[in-house]
RNA sequence: GCGGGUGUAGCUCAGUGGUAGAGCGUCACGUUGCCAACGUGAAUGUCGUCGGUUCGAAUCCGAUCACCCGCUCCA
């Protein structure tokens, strides 16, 4: 820890909380009725944030195409915008692989509390050799027992791990016998076997079958199976032939994490439909319309915001995950030669993006991800990486913002295959060059490099980062926002309630509202004390506080407060717009 | 999904079987001369919800819901 970590770690996520409830940033939805597990309201400054955090993003990525900066092509970048619906052809989600994973039973183990996925469970079965039994016989056999084998019997798998396949299997296993026999080979006929030959730690000789547990026997005898937690070394004499285990795994489960609703009113199972787990597919299917209908080539993207779904098993700390969500994305196509430069252009631009927005510091990290975390289609590309802000509820820890995948063309592919279409982009620009000199062109279904950030997190983690406890202060407890995404920008005070004030102080006002007030609110405020008035917006984090005095009505000129600061500086009441609207960035 | 904790006014919390409370905040009126000033007054609660025990429940019991923490999960 360095010396500056205790200012971040004395945060108090129970005050952050308390304030975003008092002073309206963030409800519990459905409050009255005792609230709704996962979903999380926005109020007037919340509300207003969360716009700004929007039209941030909007603005920076797609309008001014990366604020300008120069992809690695030495040219502008290209982003155009879609919405696109919440709920599409149910067939999306097969393409997007989100039905079958989302849908796929699975396991826990009640003992050790972890969960797996069933179709990852593969089974170490021994069997002794019978009299004058070849190696193919004896595993023939074993098969037949391990598929066909009558329940009422315990013929459970010596051993069980999780693997994705069953080479990562065999070598999860290998540490239990004391020595594997040369001829290891896959079996015939199954989809997802190895078998071989060995000597168990006894010294006894066996045959041996390296085998996905089916799903059957998961359902109808768990307990039989080892719990795949058991280390292999810790079995190491392990008994041939009949045996069960006694685990303390459940049967199979489906946890379906796409939420499903049906179309039309009849709600029979032919109607089924589901939200969108991920804004990101919309984008994938109108690629092609958004290539025959606009003028956009290749190296573009396209970006759009919107609210997704998804059933979590335990939504947690507050609005960092929800049920439902807001994400922001892009979907940078590009040439899969290109695609390295792209992803690390796209990775530190992002980041710089949201440093930016006041997310500096040790607070903020960009992680590369581990090869052995990358989601299943990224595992071939030029990477993932996130970006990661410290919450105090993940301190000393990060809770991800952002996700930068290289997702090759993993998603144009299925959608290709899933819908028959054709999506290859024919690329006039690149290929060999014709007689005339012009390139020949070239087919080729584009990389694509995914920004993926999620708005509600923006707002979360701009919401910590502005709380500030300085008990120096006289409003001890305050939101430092950006001005950029301050939900109040700027408020306007007569000092006193008399003498001709408050009318000069709603001037100014309504000069300041009509100048500003697309950016966020102007508030006007002629209540109670000067001093209560500068802290109310203190703690909803308005930067600049301007104030009508004795003085101003004689000289026409006001104070302007600094929110950081506490300072003040006089200046022409004239001045007031032109000096905001550089502070505000515009 | 599992284990632990919490739930009383907008916020922070006191109240452990006998009339629902405090501080802060909010609102009104007065006062005001630059940092939560002061005076007076006011509003705000099915004590998370439902059920049970009891003459009587915020308080005891059960269930349920929500939030927090630790697991788990997290394309």
């Amino acid at each position: 820890m360095t010396d500056e970590a205790p200012a971040t770690t004395t945060k108090s996520m129970d005050d952050i909380m308390s304030l975003c409830k008092r002073r309206g940033f963030v409800y519990p939805a459905s409050e009255i009725y005792g609230g709704i597990n996962g979903f999380w309201d926005y109020g007037p400054l919340g509300a207003q944030l969360k716009k700004n955090l929007r039209d941030a993003w909007w603005t920076d990525v797609v309008m001014r195409g990366c604020n300008g900066k120069l992809g690695p092509d030495g040219k502008p970048v290209e982003i155009v915008p879609v919405d696109t619906c919440i709920i599409q052809n149910p067939k999306v989600w097969e393409a997007s692989g989100h039905v079958a994973g989302f849908n796929d039973p699975m396991v826990d183990d009640k003992e050790t509390k972890q969960r797996f996925r069933a179709d990852h469970l593969f089974g170490m079965y021994l069997v002794r050799p019978e009299e004058g039994e070849s190696v193919d016989q004896g595993v023939a056999r074993l098969i037949k027992i391990i598929n066909e084998q009558p329940f009422e019997l315990p013929y459970g798998p010596n051993l069980s791990c999780v693997a994705s396949n069953e080479e990562e299997a065999f070598g999860a296993f290998r540490a239990a016998m004391h020595r594997i026999k040369q001829d290891i080979t896959r079996v015939p006929d199954a989809a997802v076997a190895t078998s071989f030959t060995a000597e168990t730690r006894k010294g006894e000789e066996c045959f041996g079958v390296c085998y996905q547990v089916p799903m059957s026997f998961m359902k109808a005898h768990p307990t039989w199976i080892p719990s795949p937690f058991n280390k292999p070394d810790k079995a190491a004499a392990l008994e041939l032939d009949n045996r069960k285990s006694d685990s303390q795994l459940t049967e199979p489960r489906a946890f379906n994490l796409m939420f499903k609703t049906y179309i039309g009113a009849t709600a029979t199972e032919d109607d089924v439909a589901y939200l969108r787990p991920e804004t990101a597919q919309g984008i994938f299917v109108n690629f092609k319309n958004v290539v025959d209908t606009t003028r956009v080539g290749v190296p573009f993207g396209i970006a759009q915001t919107g609210k997704s779904f998804r059933n979590e098993v335990t939504p947690r700390n507050f609005t960092f995950r929800s049920r439902e969500f807001e994400q922001m994305e892009i979907e940078f196509f590009c040439h899969p030669d290109d695609a390295k430069d792209w992803y690390v252009f796209w990775r530190d631009w992002r980041m710089e993006w949201w440093q930016g927005l006041g997310l500096k510091g040790e607070n903020l990290i960009l992680r590369e991800h581990d090869s052995d975390e990358l989601a299943h289609y990224a595992k071939e590309g030029a990477g993932t990486s996130d970006i990661e802000y410290r919450f105090p509820f993940t301190a000393p820890g990060f809770g991800e913002l952002e996700g930068i995948a290289h997702r090759t063309d993993f998603d144009l592919k299925q959608h290709e295959e899933h819908a028959r279409a054709k999506l290859k982009y024919f690329d006039s620009t690149r290929g060999e060059l014709a007689k005339n000199g012009q390139p020949k062109g070239e087919h080729y279904l584009p990389h694509v490099i995914e920004p993926s950030g999620g708005l509600d997190r923006g707002v979360l983690a701009i919401l910590c980062e502005a709380y500030t406890v300085d008990e120096s202060r006289p409003s001890p407890e305050f939101m430092k926002f950006h001005p950029r995404v301050a939900p109040i920008k700027a408020a306007v005070f007569p000092l006193v309630k008399k003498d001709g004030m408050p009318e000069k102080a709603q001037e100014l006002h309504s000069e300041l509202r009509q100048k500003f007030g697309h950016l966020g609110a102007i508030e006007y405020d002629e209540k109670q004390s000067i001093g209560k008035r500068y802290a109310r917006m203190d703690e909803a984090g308005t930067p600049y506080c301007f104030t009508i005095d004795g003085d101003s009505l004689t000289d026409g000129t006001v104070t302007v407060r600094d929110r950081d600061t506490g300072e003040q500086q006089r200046m022409p009441m004239a001045g007031v717009a032109a000096f905001l609207g550089e502070k505000l960035g515009v």
